[in-house]
DNA sequence: ACTTGCTGTGAAATCCATTCCATATTTTAT
DNA sequence: ATAAAATATGGAATGGATTTCACAGCAAGT
C-alpha cells in the first residue's frame, strides 16, 4: 500500500510538498500540486489516519458513555449528538457499558491513551469525583446535573422539574400521589426521590412506602404497575412516572381493566415521547434531543477553542398539558 | 507526558523489555518486570494507542453505518452489536449518516485509511456494487439481504416474511389488504413492495394504488394513516404495517374513532416491539437483536480469523399471533 | 542599490510503540 | 561433557504522516 514517501518519489517532489497538498497548505506551485494529485489518483493512495492521529495527537473522535442504546431516553440524546457530530465531521464512539464501572473507566482511559479527543457521559455509574480526575486528559461533558464540577454538563434540574410535576398534580386536587422510577440507584433517580419525599413532607400529603415503585424500565413494567396499584388497600389517585413509555404501558393496561384515566388515576409522564403524544399523556418535556446537541457543541468548543473553564448549561423543562391529569 | 522510552530509561531496561511487559510477553525476568511496572505506576504512564494502531495496523474499532439511531429498528440492532462488542472488547463507531451517500462513502474510506478494522452496514443508501469495491480494504457486513455479494450479510428474507404475513391475512379471510411502509425507496422496502404486488396479482385479490401508503415512520404517521383510511371510498379490511409502533399509532387512533380492531380492520405489524406486545398486535418477529449480535460475531471472526469467503446468514422470522388479526 | 516580505521547496526531526534479529546466559537432554 | 533448547535482553528498523527550519528566488518598498 502506497505511502506518502512513495507518492513523493513518483511525483518527483519532496514528502513535505505532498503533505502540503494533502492538507491544502499554501505555497505549492500549480504544477507540483497537479503532479501530486495525479500520482495520488494513480496509486489509489489514502492517508493512514493512524499516523495522522499519532503525530497530531488528535483523532476527531469522541466517546459516548451510556448503559443501553435502545431506550428512548438514551437514543434521543444520541440522536442529538450524532446530528451535531455529522455537521462537525467528528466520529462518535459508542461505548455501551451496561453501567459497569470498570468498562466506564476503560473509556475514560481512552482519553489518556489519546484515542479520543473527549468524552460525553450520557449516564454513568461512576462518582463525579472519579470523573473529575480525568479532566486532566481532555474535555468531558455529562448529560446529568452533577453540580459545579471540573467537567462540563448539560442538564435539566430534575429536582425542580419533578417538584413542578408534583405541584401540578396537587394543584389539580390530587392528594394521594404515587411515584414510578426506573433504576432505584442512579444520580438523577436519587434526585427525583428526594424531590418526591421533600414535597410530600412539606405539603403534609400522605406518603406510603409502597407508592414508590422502582425498576420501571419498559412498557411492560408500566403494565405491571397497574396490577400493583389494583392490589393496594390504599391506592394513589395520581402517579408521576419517569418515562412516557412506562406511563403508556400503565394506561393501556388500565383501559383493559376499566380504570379511567384521569378520573380514577391521574398520570404525568416524562420525556415527551411520541407514544405519549398519541395517548394524550400529560408529560414533562426535558429536551433530550437538544441536550445531546448541546453536549456535542460544548465538547466541540472545548476541543477546538481555548479549553477554558467547564460549562454548566441548564436547559428548561416544560410541562405539556394533555389529557391524563 | 511519559512515553515508553522514558519508562525504559527510568526503569533501567531496554524499550523492548518495556514493550514485553506491556504486552504480557514471556521472557522477562521477575525483577525487570517489577521495575517496569513500578515505573509505569510512578510516572502515570499509559500507551499512546495511536502509535499502537499505526504499527499494528489494527484499531479494534468497527464502524456502524445507519441513518438514525432513535428508531426502534435501528436501536435494537445496535443494542445487539454493542453487547457483543463489549464482550469482545471492540469499539463501535456510530456513523449516523442520514442516508447521505457521500457520508457513507467517507465511512467506507475509513477502512482504507486503516482507522477501523471493519464496517457494519445496518441500512444504507449505497448500491451493493459500490460497497463491494471496498471489500478489498477489510471486512464488511450488512444487515440487509443483498444477495450473493462479496461482503457478508445477516438478514431475514423480507420477501418471504412479507408474503407470509399476507398469506396469513388472506387465510383468515381478509381479502382487501392494504400496506404501510416507511421509506418508499430503500432496499428492503422495495423487496416488500414486490412481495405485496406479486402476492395480490397471483391471488387476484383487489389492488388499489391508494392502499399502498408510504412515509410511515413514526407513531403519529400511523395515526395519520387511520384518517386516510377513513376517507377512502373503498377501504381495506386488513393492513400490513412495517413497524409495530406505526401500527400502535393506527390502533390508538382507531380506538378514538370507534373503529374495531380486528373486526373493522385487521392489522399485522413488524419487529415485535414492546408496545405491540402491550397492545396485542399480531406481528412478524424479525430478530433484530440477534441480527445485530450475529453481524458483530461475523465481522469479528473475519477480522481475527482466516478472513475467508463472505458469510451469508439467514435468520428465521416468525409470526406472533395476537389479537389484531 | 538594498532591505523587507512573500512564495516555493526540501531535509530532517518528531510522534510512540512493535517486532525482527542478534547475542548472551542458563537449563535440559543425550 | 556436549549439543540442543529455553530464557533473557537490547539494538535498530519500522509504521506513515506533520512540522520546524533553512534556504533560494523574486517582487515590492525606500
Amino acid at each position: 500500500m502506497a505511502n506518502i514517501k512513495e507518492i513523493a518519489r513518483v511525483a518527483g517532489v519532496s514528502i513535505t510538498t505532498v503533505s502540503r497538498v494533502l492538507n491544502n497548505h499554501p505555497y505549492v506551485s500549480k504544477e507540483k500540486r497537479a503532479a501530486v494529485l495525479h500520482t495520488i489518483e494513480q496509486l489509489n493512495y489514502t492517508r493512514n489516519m493512524n499516523a495522522v492521529h499519532l503525530i497530531t495527537g488528535r483523532t476527531k473522535a469522541i466517546a459516548v458513555i451510556l448503559p443501553y442504546i435502545h431506550f428512548f431516553y438514551f437514543s434521543v440524546i444520541v440522536e442529538g449528538l450524532a446530528r451535531e457530530a455529522l455537521l462537525a465531521q467528528y466520529r462518535l464512539i459508542l461505548c455501551q457499558t451496561d453501567y459497569r464501572p470498570e468498562e466506564e473507566l476503560k473509556v475514560l482511559d481512552m482519553l489518556r491513551n489519546k484515542e479520543i479527543d473527549g468524552v460525553i457521559i450520557v449516564s454513568t455509574a461512576l462518582q463525579p469525583e472519579v470523573i473529575e480526575e480525568y479532566t486532566a486528559y481532555g474535555p468531558i461533558v455529562t448529560c446529568q446535573d452533577s453540580g459545579e464540577r471540573r467537567f462540563s454538563s448539560v442538564y435539566i434540574e430534575h429536582y425542580s422539574a419533578f417538584r413542578h410535576g408534583l405541584e401540578y398534580l396537587a394543584a389539580k386536587g390530587y392528594h394521594n400521589i404515587g411515584y414510578c422510577e426506573g433504576r432505584k440507584h442512579g444520580s438523577s433517580s436519587s434526585i427525583r426521590q428526594s424531590a418526591y419525599r421533600d414535597f410530600l413532607a412539606e405539603t403534609e400529603l400522605p406518603f406510603l412506602e409502597e407508592w414508590m415503585i422502582f425498576d420501571c424500565i419498559t412498557e411492560e413494567d408500566g403494565a405491571a404497575v397497574l396490577h400493583r396499584l389494583l392490589n393496594m388497600t390504599k391506592r394513589p389517585d395520581a402517579i408521576i412516572i419517569s418515562g412516557d413509555h412506562v406511563a403508556a404501558g400503565l394506561i393501556i393496561e388500565a383501559q383493559k381493566h376499566n380504570l379511567r384515566i384521569p378520573a380514577d388515576l391521574a398520570i404525568i409522564g416524562f420525556d415527551n415521547q411520541p407514544i405519549g403524544r398519541l395517548l394524550g399523556i400529560t408529560t414533562i418535556d426535558n429536551q433530550l434531543f437538544e441536550m445531546g446537541a448541546c453536549a456535542f457543541r460544548i465538547i466541540h468548543d472545548q476541543i477546538n477553542g481555548d479549553g477554558g473553564p467547564p460549562v454548566h448549561l441548564k436547559l428548561e423543562y416544560s410541562i405539556i398539558e394533555r389529557l391524563t391529569v
